[in-house]
DNA sequence: CAGTGGTCTAGACCACTCC
DNA sequence: GAGTGGTCTAGACCACTGT
């Protein structure tokens, strides 16, 4: 193991480790040995140690502890990567034709069905948009826009882009949630995704604040069949 | 900006980056300073701002080449973590009390209503369970395992162990997917969850393997409700 | 070809935390 | 107090890729 003669690399020293997890060598709860030991076994500067285990910590795999030294995780799940792409990606990268079509716009909105985020906000934009996928009915959105945080400038009031990819431009943000969840199609939402009353359709909430201030709030309504894909 | 005496960490110089971009002094598509001026200019080691730079950039802030150098990425989304608990871990975080009920198991099913990924595996158990939160049926799960590539061994066949919790530990995973829809629920399920036939159910599906070998499908089946959260 | 990020090394100091 | 991970530094070489 300390005979070779070419450097390892941090991916080889998380490919030793990950062997040894799924051989059973070091099992599930069980101490590994720190990094010193490892660095001087494998042959290799405990930096590049440093880097194989914390980034494998970071997945879920390890866990660590100074003075307690570092374990496999009693539950060694890992973590999966989300990536968010911008709907106009999404659908494009699957090959079909993406199509913005703004439904609504309304630049200041009485504060009545808001969502809870938004209560307080003096000022409050809401554009209510359909992307299309191959002219079908992909995902319907509607938005509510902090105006305070983020003054409304020569957008064309999105009427041929969506709010969010100028947002997303125009106000890099810090922070936010995302929740995931199922519902039956509201019936405005139905006609406009061309799909039964009464239907099940996957919804994701975002929304986003730049320090402490609320940016925006969005709801994305997808049509149903929709599946979010994710890799572990 | 030179002038700090104490050393700057990684975390400043990844603040420093966020400042500027939040304060639109580097704009999405920009390019930034190379390591090597950003870290004589701020006042530290090449490998600090590395650090900083490389971890934003698979956040998906930054987006890097070399030759070509370091840009804001165009379109800054942030990339999620999605980290899944265990279910028990789940109900046990919010202050519930967790209970586990095994509905079905069947050591070999017959190859039929099989999920795709598991055609071609000769022997397949099944496994059908109840997860409850205070005594509310909480998610619906429907496993299937790849009994040639995890045999089973003194499990008690699932009764009184989820599968998941079981498999974790038993069989550390490498890779898989997961995939997230929402879908009428259906009708045995609706029973089992004690909610309405036809409500919108949250599903998760997820497929396991480990090298190359398909170990478990699970598809679990949320009550009506549920809603997954994520930090961004 | 030459500029940029990607990585490794060796050494050092520090921060946390278990005992 | 002492062992462990967390991080910074300075220097080096390499790998990729735009020009």
């Amino acid at each position: 193991m300390t005979t070779s003669s070419a450097n390892l690399s941090w991916q080889d020293i998380q490919k030793y480790v990950m062997t040894q997890i799924r051989a059973g060598s070091w099992k599930p709860g069980d101490a590994i040995p720190n990094e010193a030991d490892l660095a001087r076994d494998l042959g290799c500067a405990r930096t590049t140690v440093n880097r194989a285990l914390r980034e494998l910590a970071a997945e879920g795999l390890l866990e660590r502890k100074r003075k307690a030294g570092t374990r496999v995780a009693k539950y060694p799940t890992r973590r999966a990567k989300l990536h968010i792409p911008l709907i106009r990606d999404e659908i494009t990268e699957s090959g079909r034709e993406y199509r913005y079509q703004r439904l609504a716009f309304e630049p200041e909105v009485a504060p009545v069905n808001l969502p809870d985020a938004l209560k307080g906000c003096p000022r409050i934009a809401y554009v209510e948009a359909l992307h299309f996928a191959n002219d079908e009915p992909f995902v319907h959105e509607a938005r509510w826009i902090n105006t305070v945080a983020v003054p409304a400038k020569d957008h064309n009031e999105f009427a041929d882009i969506s709010a969010n990819e100028w947002l997303v431009r125009n106000a890099p943000f810090t922070e936010g949630t995302l929740e995931f969840f199922a519902s039956d199609v509201p019936a405005d939402v139905a006609t406009h995704l061309q799909c039964a009353p009464g239907s099940a359709v996957f919804n994701a909430k975002r929304q986003t604040r730049a320090q402490t201030q609320l940016v925006t709030v969005v709801v994305l309504s997808y049509a149903p069949g929709y599946r979010k894909l994710l890799a572990l």
